[in-house]
DNA sequence: CAGTGAGCGAGCTTCCGCTTGACTT
């Protein structure tokens, strides 16, 4: 029996730890909290100082059971969780749901995963920092407060099953907002003027300069090119000034997000997946960080690998210290474990993941860039404007032999890398000026990582959040992730070749999107709704605020349930004020009146989503429905889009006897059959499709289904075996059922089949918490 | 998985932050 017993948050910390610790310490994980507020009710008693009613979560039952049997036999427990408010809990939770005793119990934090750190921190025990735990606390209860009193507001007011919270509800916020400034955009053009000049001869290099002006009207442009003509061009200047790069710092959690979504593609939840596989194979240290600390220990690593790879004028040590809001620091930065190791054996996105932290982190410690900027003026006999071109040179790489951070926008102007040597009051050439006309580019869409990066500069979320929140938003389809093709237009080009100006237009396409986040009706609505009754909910300093209190509380200067009762106060009045003095908020708007029986048409936001409605709410004559297509939003829906809505479901005529028709559901326009739906495809257009076509697409569909039937049975058509995504199943009714191992799906008997259905150990789950349609 | 939207009334939905697997049709 070991006499020792230390808890940690992390499996793989516990594993690591265990192997410095000796047989007298047996290391176990808590997995993150084992206790929290019950999910089914508010679960804070609102009349006894706010006091929180926690349980033990269901999935951590039977480990605090275990715990629980392996503390009682320790003769020293050692809290270990993380040295921030958020671990500080998870100690005192275990302490309370353990029933530890306070002289068998010992409260140690350690910042690096080292023997000596270990070491030290077994030799300075402290005890709980109650202080901090309140601090939690106070987070964890105004949290459930503004969550469980917001969202069943929003129930009643705009739809059912949507949620508001400080975090999520500030996050749309930022979605619709961007929207909102992208549409208030004005776009303006501008005549940009380039010139390429010969230098020595036409042979040789050329020299690309650009016009310091810009010229806003066409006239401007062209009177320009005009006192081009037959005028002399001469060097004025040439200015060389040393510049330096620094490296970017090492990764936490959101810049890992962002370079990897900049550079690899990765959505944020891909990359916390993959960084998970890499932690808990022992290659990179915690992932889940808003340091960008790296341990004494890393810093020699990465020097030593520096030195033995590039030399030593390639070394430069840097200590980086967190400047981001409301950093807890309880980790150091992401970063590989062994430095040496530039390339690991994984899955293609493992090696490519782990092969960005492995430059970054290397990056971080090198020596910095040596550049030389050149700038080269060019004066021009027969105008005031002056060409100028820019160059930069590299002198010495430093960092970047291994890594340079991207870019968000890529807007920035390409500078030339070298510039043919010229002397000042030298006499250029001009092979070809061109004037073309610019336009200006309104505000970028977020990207799930530039969105994170947002909310990391205002405070809002922490690392373990980051991820989830985006996948929220998401599901409740607040925001959508989606590919918007670009538009065409046309643009100006006048062009002075051997003192002659021609002119062309050009198109060009713009505006395209990639995996941009854009805001959906429901979420534009919602965020309506709290701006107007809630807006010092979703203020951006919200957060920044609450947490100068809880700092407060952790400094043991302000009572935990003080602040929250003086932010319940008026928050809960707010809400019954609400609840009880406001309308529907559907976003009602009336689009025009149907020329056929004359009633109003309106488009708003019902039970099920966006609709029209055909006639007034109060008439005696119950109105007519429809929901909006998916292509289409409340804003954009025109009056002809209306009345085409109340044209399904359609009739196609008759297919082997029975009726087809056509109609839009929840998922998309279908062709329904003898009792049997077929979607259409995303290319058909469900108002003009034929009956020629609906035959297609149910003969299509029989014939997938015809495939991936293995067997049939005559005694009960419900009864299938079949081949799916992850290999034959059983599929009866609406349940799907487990082959057992080992059994031939072709053979498979009716008999045999009924034996696995009426086998209560197959029957089926109860759905997932989180599959909510 | 698909057709809804009145009104009645039952019962359900929901937060943020700590951690991993089990499981999917």
């Amino acid at each position: 029996m070991s006499k020792n017993l230390v808890i940690v948050e992390s499996p793989a910390k516990a594993k690591t730890i265990e192997g410095f610790l000796g047989k007298d310490y047996i290391v176990k994980s808590s997995f993150g909290h084992v206790r929290d507020l019950s999910k089914n009710q508010l679960s804070v008693d609102i009349e006894n100082g706010f006091e929180p009613q926690y349980e033990i979560t269901a999935d951590k039952k039977k480990l605090v059971a275990e715990l629980k049997k392996l503390a009682k036999d320790a003769e020293m427990v050692w809290l270990a969780s993380d040295e921030d408010r958020e671990g500080e809990a998870i100690s005192w939770h275990l302490f309370t749901a353990l029933g530890l005793k306070e002289d068998k119990t010992k409260r140690i934090v350690f910042h690096e995963i080292t023997k000596s750190a270990i070491t030290s921190a077994i030799e300075n025990p402290r005890k709980i920092d109650i202080n901090l735990v309140s601090a939690q606390q106070a987070r964890r209860v105004l949290d459930r407060l503004v969550g469980y009193e917001l969202s069943p507001l929003l129930w009643r007011k705009v739809k059912p099953s949507l949620s508001a919270g400080r975090v999520q509800s500030v996050t749309v916020r930022l979605v619709v907002e961007r929207e909102e400034e992208i549409k208030e955009f004005e776009v303006t053009s501008a005549y940009r003027v380039t010139a390429i000049f010969s230098v020595n001869g036409k042979s040789g290099p050329g020299l690309k300069a650009e016009l310091s002006e810009r010229f806003p009207k066409e006239e401007e442009a062209l009177a320009f090119l005009k006192s081009c003509i037959n005028a002399d061009f001469t060097v004025s200047a040439v200015e060389k000034k040393p510049t330096k790069k620094t490296p970017a710092a090492p990764f936490t959690t959101s810049t890992l997000q962002q370079e990897a979504s900049r550079k690899l593609g990765f959505s944020v939840g891909n990359t916390m997946r993959v960084a998970q596989h890499l932690y808990e194979s022992g290659k990179i240290t915690y992932m889940r960080t808003d340091s960008v600390n790296l341990s004494g220990l890393a810093l020699k690593l990465a020097k030593d690998e520096i030195t033995s790879s590039y030399g030593s004028k390639y070394v430069k040590t840097r200590n980086y210290t967190t400047k981001s809001k409301g950093a807890q620091e309880a980790h150091e930065a992401i970063r590989p474990t062994e430095m040496s190791v530039s390339s690991i054996t994984g899955t293609s996105e493992e090696k490519r993941l782990y092969d960005l932290i492995w430059k970054r982190t290397l990056a971080s410690q090198m020596a910095d860039a040596e550049l030389e900027k050149t700038t080269i003026t060019i004066d021009i006999s027969k105008s005031e404007y002056k060409f100028v071109a820019s160059g930069e040179v590299i002198v010495f790489d430093g960092f970047l032999k291994v890594y340079l951070e991207g870019n968000d926008d890529d807007t920035s102007e390409e500078n030339a890398d070298l510039l043919p040597p010229v002397k000042n009051g030298q006499q250029l050439n001009p092979v070809e000026i061109v004037a073309q006309q610019r336009f200006t580019r309104g505000p970028a869409r977020y990207t799930e990582a530039s969105l994170v990066k947002k909310l990391e500069e205002l405070g809002i979320g922490r690392p373990s959040t980051y991820a989830p929140t985006i996948s929220t938003i998401l599901k409740r389809e607040y925001v959508v992730k989606e590919d918007r093709p670009g538009q065409t237009r046309s643009f100006r080009v006048y062009n002075l070749v051997d003192d002659k100006i021609t002119d062309k237009t050009e198109t060009e396409t713009y505006g395209y999107e990639k995996s941009k986040l854009f805001p959906t009706d429901i979420g534009i609505l919602v965020n309506k709704f709290l701006f107007q009754y809630f807006e010092s909910i979703i203020d951006y300093n919200f957060t920044a605020n609450v947490e100068k209190e809880f700092d407060e509380i952790a400094e043991g200067r302000q009572q935990w349930n003080t602040m929250i009762r003086e932010f319940y106060g008026p928050f809960h009045k707010k809400i019954e004020d609400t609840n009880e003095n406001s309308a529907k908020f559907s976003g009602e708007k009336l689009l025009g009146i149907d020329p056929v029986s004359g009633k109003n048409l309106f488009v708003k936001v019902g039970r099920f989503g966006p609709m029209v409605q055909l006639g007034d709410t109060d008439s005696e004559e119950k109105p007519k429905f429809a929901g909006l297509n998916k292509t289409q939003t409340m804003e954009t829906l025109t009056l002809a889009d209306a009345l085409e809505l109340f044209s399904f479901p359609r009739s196609l005529g008759l297919f082997e006897e029975k009726e087809m028709t056509v109609a839009i559901g929840r998922f998309g326009p279908y062709v329904k059959h003898d009792a049997k739906f077929y979607s259409l495809a995303k290319t058909d257009d469900p108002a003009t499709v034929d009956a020629e076509r609906a035959i297609e697409v149910i003969i299509t569909k029989r014939e997938k289904e015809q495939q991936g039937t293995i067997v049939e049975f005559q005694q009960e058509p419900e009864l299938k075996v079949l081949n799916g995504r992850y290999g034959p199943y059983i599929k009866f009714k609406k349940d799907n059922f487990k082959i057992p191992k080992g059994t031939d799906p072709a053979k498979l008997t009716f008999e045999d089949c009924q034996r696995i259905i009426g086998n209560p150990e197959n029957a089926p789950k109860k759905a997932f918490k989180g599959k909510r349609k």
